[in-house]
DNA sequence: CAGCCATATGACTATATGGTCACAGAAAGG
DNA sequence: CCTTTCTGTGACCATATAGTCATATGGCTG
């Protein structure tokens, strides 16, 4: 946790430092991200940051934090009423969190960085978890309901949907011939896809993950 | 390319060398690995390092072919004749990766830490593309041969089954409660695990990418 | 033995990092 | 106006790194 002068900073200031970081982490390993680059671009002294976290760890796991914050609440408030059918609840769940990713290249240029990033094994590996268990509910509850065979092993199923909605991205990025990085390099304010396209391969997904690829005859 | 006073040397050194960096490079980011460390552990001078290759990327850019060397070869030697069958024929193909992953920890561990690695997100994507195209060949033979749903889009079904190949990992790690790491440290000759409980993680895997998870009625 | 060449060496350089600390302002309030 | 408390600062420190280079070693050849 950050101390207490952090939070006492003005707004502007503290949004200042928390996006000059993210930048710097979204560029970088973690081992490779310079305090020294972060306080220069921000414009403060390398003290001050000392004033705000104990140490570079510190400000990681606040960023990590902070960004997955933003996204959760985004996912909440964009996410309609629930849906009883477990894939089209997915697709919106996973459409909404694309969303936010394609609107803010910053915030996924960093989660997708850290999601890489071995320096600390445990926090990817608690991200991965705990949207593996996400899953794992949300299939439960369509599993009662009939809508998942019988013979399915749901932890297996909800690791392997969950790790694919994060390698979808990549699809995509490679697909459309853009990564979140240079997105980001570039200044745009948002990752170049539309919504169909962006549905069209959400479909093609769902479709893979609901009926295989085996033909049936 | 090592410089040719790589190659002269004796097969144990060049091993030794090869060893002790594959390690230090398991264990640890790029940027955080050091070469100091590698030539403490492998006992010779900072010099001697320079004399076989140019630099440190230079060295990790040959364990890396190295290694892939190895496992691509050791998959060729052991896949037995072809199947026509693409699922028992990708079965075979991950079943002799696996094997290798488990037999040889020291490379499994690496590679695997290569493939997190955005030091050079080049080499990871250039691994998992030439990964993604090889299944792709195998599913455009299945599918001329009516083995492939019609309304399959097989980039997409290669690069999810490329990524789950890899995933899938992770998945028995967790469920077998291991880390290629922590063996490696534990020194061990190979992972715990049996040829059983890999076929039966394999068989839920393929069934998965088979027919779906939605019940049929 | 002399001369040559490939190889080995480790002290050294330049550079950069995370983190510290003694001090300077500034704001608040008595 | 003085004192206390909080915040800002940047020179500075210890440390570690990748990479260099002048020199030493030792084997081979004529």
């Amino acid at each position: 946790m950050p101390k207490q002068t952090f939070f006492n900073l003005p707004d502007a200031k503290r949004r200042l430092i928390i996006d000059t970081a993210l930048e710097e982490f979204a560029f970088n390993t973690y081992d490779k991200a310079s305090l020294s680059q972060i306080v220069l671009k921000a414009g403060i002294a390398k003290g001050s940051m000392y004033q705000y976290f104990n140490d570079k760890d510190e400000l990681y796991t606040y960023l990590v934090e902070y960004v997955s914050e933003k996204k959760l609440s985004f996912i909440n408030e964009a996410l309609p009423q629930l849906r009883n059918d477990f894939f089209l609840l997915y697709k919106e769940v996973i459409f909404v969190a694309a969303r936010f990713d394609i609107i803010n290249p910053l915030y996924s240029s960093f989660l997708y960085s850290v999601g890489k990033d071995s320096h600390n094994p445990a926090i990817s590996k608690k991200i991965m978890a705990s949207s593996a268990s996400f899953i794992e509910q949300m299939l439960e509850k369509a599993y009662s309901q009939g809508q998942i065979r019988k013979d399915i092993n749901i932890k297996l199923a909800a690791f392997i949907i969950s790790y694919l909605s994060v390698d979808v991205g990549e699809y995509i990025g490679e697909k459309y011939g853009f990564s979140y990085l240079s997105v980001l390099k570039s200044k745009l304010p948002n990752v170049p896809i539309s919504d169909n396209q962006l549905e069209e391969v959400l479909d093609e997904l769902i479709d893979f993950i609901k009926r295989g690829i085996a033909s049936t005859i």
